[in-house]
DNA sequence: ATGCATGAGGG
DNA sequence: CCTCATGCATA
């Protein structure tokens, strides 16, 4: 069908060119993150005893858990915690503004405040060795089972409405505006700023679709929004432009990014009507960072600990670390991750 | 599409 | 150190 690529522009990324294969929807995937979501759900009866200051009793029925999971699991041929570098010797399109003037970190665009939630129980202090039941490896029968895409959520269109971390408990439920940009009145009309959540969920949709209709890629869509201007608004990342496709953002920053996407699109499309167009530059940087890789028995006790508790203290988290092998940091960052999973759009249950 | 990481902003 | 928005490197 289309000729696409019109504007996209040339010579980046080796994918760039594939239309549109499939997709009327989403691909769901994760099964795992049904999983890390069921585990996230405390357990009521389990937290009772935990902060009754008991971790040691639900850390090894964390882990117990854990195991029984394992044991349904393959074998992973992995070695735990390593670090593959690798040079992928791909262009590394990156975006880079236009003129070599650095594009220092992104205005943040929509900042918001933050005030954590904190829902401190920390049953810290008493901490025994709670640890000494950790059990990092194992290594399972075999079966390679990690499922990775199945499943199949449309889920319904309902995930609570406004939901803003912002102050208050409560992860969610609030409106507010991100009156970082865009954000204009909230007026029905026009369209932005309702944090209506049906309403970022079927523009996310569509947004993709037009955007496969034009012919550009996630990363095309990224480089490209810094060339529409936007006061505080830099380039994107694929990974945020996927992620704000598939809602696995959090509500606010859904909310912000929407006015961003939805003005490229039009520029996209009008640009498209009137033809030719110039492209992109960029690009040359140079700088790998290491993946760290935390293998899968690992990561199943780091999810049996988070079920139980989500916001180790530090001294929990180097108590982890050594156990697992793994970096101090690594296993905070993990922490932090997973705490952040949480709060995505997707993964919000607010009801 | 996602896992692990960085950094800004706030305590 | 945390939360959040984002991104690089990967699967």
């Amino acid at each position: 069908y289309n000729s696409a690529i019109m504007m996209s522009m040339n010579s980046k990324q080796p994918f760039s060119m594939h239309p549109m294969l499939h997709e009327p929807k989403y691909a769901p995937l994760h099964s795992s993150s049904e999983a890390i979501r069921r585990a996230c759900l405390p357990n009521p009866s389990l937290q009772g005893n935990i902060f009754a200051g008991f971790d040691e009793t639900l850390l090894q029925r964390a882990e117990a858990l854990a195991a029984v999971d394992i044991v349904a699991q393959k074998s992973h041929p992995f070695k735990p915690d390593a670090t593959y570098h690798t040079m992928t010797t791909m262009t590394s399109m990156t975006c880079t503004p236009t003129s070599s003037s650095g594009h220092l970190h992104h205005p943040s665009v929509l900042t918001s405040h933050h005030h954590p939630v904190h829902h401190h129980q920390s049953s810290q202090g008493l901490d025994g060795d709670l640890l000494d039941h950790l059990t990092p490896g194992i290594s399972l029968g075999g079966m390679g089972g990690s499922d990775v895409c199945s499943s199949s959520h449309s889920h319904a269109a309902h995930m609570s409405a406004i939901n803003h971390m912002q102050h208050h408990h409560h992860q969610q439920s609030m409106n507010m505006h991100p009156h970082g940009l865009g954000s204009h009145g909230s007026l029905g009309s026009g369209g932005d700023v309702e944090p209506d959540p049906r309403e970022l969920e079927s523009f996310a949709e569509r947004f993709k679709q037009r955007r496969i209709k034009l012919g550009v890629t996630q990363a095309d869509v990224g480089s490209a929004l810094a060339n529409l201007k936007i006061p505080g608004v830099g380039c994107l990342s694929q990974s945020t432009i996927c992620r704000f496709e598939s809602l696995t953002l959090s509500h606010n920053n859904m909310v912000a990014l929407k006015p961003i996407l939805e003005a490229w699109l039009e520029e996209a499309e009008r640009a498209q009507r009137e033809k030719m167009n110039k492209p992109e530059i960029f690009n040359g940087g140079d700088k790998k960072r290491k993946r760290t890789s935390i293998a899968a028995p690992e990561k199943r006790s780091l999810e049996a600990y988070f079920a139980v508790q989500p916001r180790p203290s530090s001294e929990k988290i180097a108590a982890i670390a050594e156990k697992l092998d793994l970096k101090k940091n690594v296993v905070r960052v993990w922490f932090c991750n997973q705490r952040q999973k949480q709060k995505r759009m997707k993964f919000s249950a607010t009801h």
